[in-house]
DNA sequence: GATGAATGAGGTTTCATTCAT
DNA sequence: CATGAATGAAACCTCATTCAT
């Protein structure tokens, strides 16, 4: 495995373990077992190496995101499994999902219209995207009913966000919620039961 | 108005603008218009800057939380209550909202048994309280329905903070939020429509 | 009792347990009990707190090693006394004594011609000057034998110092030197055994 | 020679003029002739400078006196030669020998076990040791005569540490010593002279 | 490609001292 | 007499970054 790769995995641990601006490249390079100039060698600076890791950790996400929902083939079933999706992902990549979780919020500095934010904003904008066509799908095959499809694709998004952060962030009492969370999805979405009866 | 208090609001703003390590206690200092020694007559230090605001701003939330649910008398109306409060605070009071999205985290530093820790923790816990008392309430008077009260109530926890965290940081794209999450949990929690119509 | 008495205790309390630049005056003021403020009215500052300590000290010390040795009628049993007397007073003053062992050597700092030196310079010529004395009143009295007593005097007031400063800042490992110290002190000073038996 | 020799000199030279607390890191680096940080580079902090001095200082000191020791064959003639090497190493590394002296006492707060603590300690109980041996040598050979050795051993240390204390702060009233306490201290340990006449 | 000594700007904090009350 | 809020100079230390090797 090449010296960046090394360096990238030690600075992932680390900033998810402390944050950034608590985790100094002197740490980074001393537990990646490089010397501090190697750092700088490799990346332009400090926030060089955040930006790769987001970019890494973000392209992964949507990619298996996507691969997850795809095996799916009603819409109420994709909105499920990408929520499960979510589940077990933060917990296989914790560490990733913490970086976005901590770091994110101290990167979106103001309102300044920084690379960072467009990236992140982007990979936002893609998981309402993917969360859209599924919706849509389900109120085609029948499986979802809801009154406003970029709406609740927003929500959705906002869901998952909130119980990933509650349960990486303080898990200590917030017991695993993805069941609970599925379950209340589906209570939203499905078609109203009487027509169904009907 | 005391300098102490000058310069807790300094200090908020400042933190919520740029995050808490990148704001300076010189930065604060100045921009109070106080000597920068003044900042440590009185505060411990720069932690005891954040933890006063988390205090304050932590107690009137909830304060204000309380009262606004109470003017409603089905559960609910509460939960929708709850949901439209914090829209309207974090619009109202949105520094302190983004203090505690932005630098919770990076308070949260390993495992530790912090003092920040558990007071944050003692506020998600009295949120979670709350919700599950509106709940409680709508189930006793049948305007809802809900598979596991304190599951139901920390899911509804975190898509608040979900909702929170989204339309505060990532506004450009996230149109307010509040009437499609309060639609979206009515839909959830409303009892089974054909019961009703039988 | 009056605030200013009280706040020379504490602070030579205080000197002598951390040192003169680790005790603060914010520290002193609180562990008297008195406004911060009280110090710098009563003294005009951290020096001069010092500074009345050591004049203080430094009169009581030679009052009372002046009055120890004035019980004995040898000049002999004078140096012992003035052991004897340096030992327990080192005990039951221990504070004043550590605070000469202490802080004394910061005070001197250069070889600026400082009133703090010439204070210290001149308690030391005075106790050279009560050994001078005792060592002429032993030649005198047939007691002590000498070489060169303004010699022997400063020899033993460096002996004295010693012994002071190891029983109070190495006392592990340094049993109660007084007794050895005198010994070795008579076999010192006590005239040729031989001439004596003849 | 290496930035850090050039510092640890510096140091050393400041430290024994100014005292600890007095001497900044900036002036330091400053003399030295290298910027700030460089301090910390190679220190860990301003404690680790007076720590790389003191033990370097230390078994320069002991090493040395050991070999100016070991050219005598008498135990008698062994002290001297202790006594006159510590009068001629405090003249030749007054600065060392200044800072002992000065931050010694400063290092040994309350009664905490430092290692600072047991470093010196350790160098006192190394030096009792070597005078013990000789004390026991001149016993065994007949040129010394005395009670206890341990306790010898001890007031002679006491009495080196006082006359050098006294020679290098004070030596404006103090005239060399050295000789006065040699003699001072043949006559204390000699044996007692009728045995010899008889 | 990789190193690590060196940098210096900037951060937090301490603290003796002042002064209006 | 006494206070304590306020000060600002100066201290120690951190750390991202550079550069000669």
């Amino acid at each position: 495995m090449g010296r960046k790769t090394t360096i990238i995995e030690t600075a992932t641990r680390l900033f998810a373990q402390k944050g950034f601006a608590e985790a100094s490249t002197a740490e980074i390079a001393e537990t990646a077992g490089v010397a501090h100039g190697t750092l700088f060698y490799h990346f332009k600076n400090k926030q060089g190496i955040i930006q790769e890791i987001f970019t890494r950790a973000g392209s992964v996400y949507l990619r298996e995101l996507r691969k997850s929902i795809a095996e799916y083939n009603t819409g109420m079933r994709q909105i499920e499994a990408a929520l499960r999706f979510n589940e077990e992902y933060s917990r296989h990549h914790s560490q990733e999902i913490l970086i976005f979780l901590r770091i994110f919020p101290d990167q979106l500095k103001g309102d300044a219209q920084s690379p960072e934010r467009e990236f992140i904003d982007s990979i936002q904008q893609q998981v309402i995207a993917i969360l859209h066509e599924s919706l849509s799908a389900g109120i085609a095959d029948g499986t979802i009913e809801c009154r406003d499809i970029e709406e609740t694709a927003c929500v959705l998004n906002s869901l998952i966000f909130g119980v990933t952060h509650m349960s990486l962030m303080a898990p200590r009492y917030t017991p695993s919620l993805s069941e609970g969370a599925i379950a209340f999805c589906r209570q939203a979405l499905q078609p109203s039961a009487c027509a169904g009866k009907k």
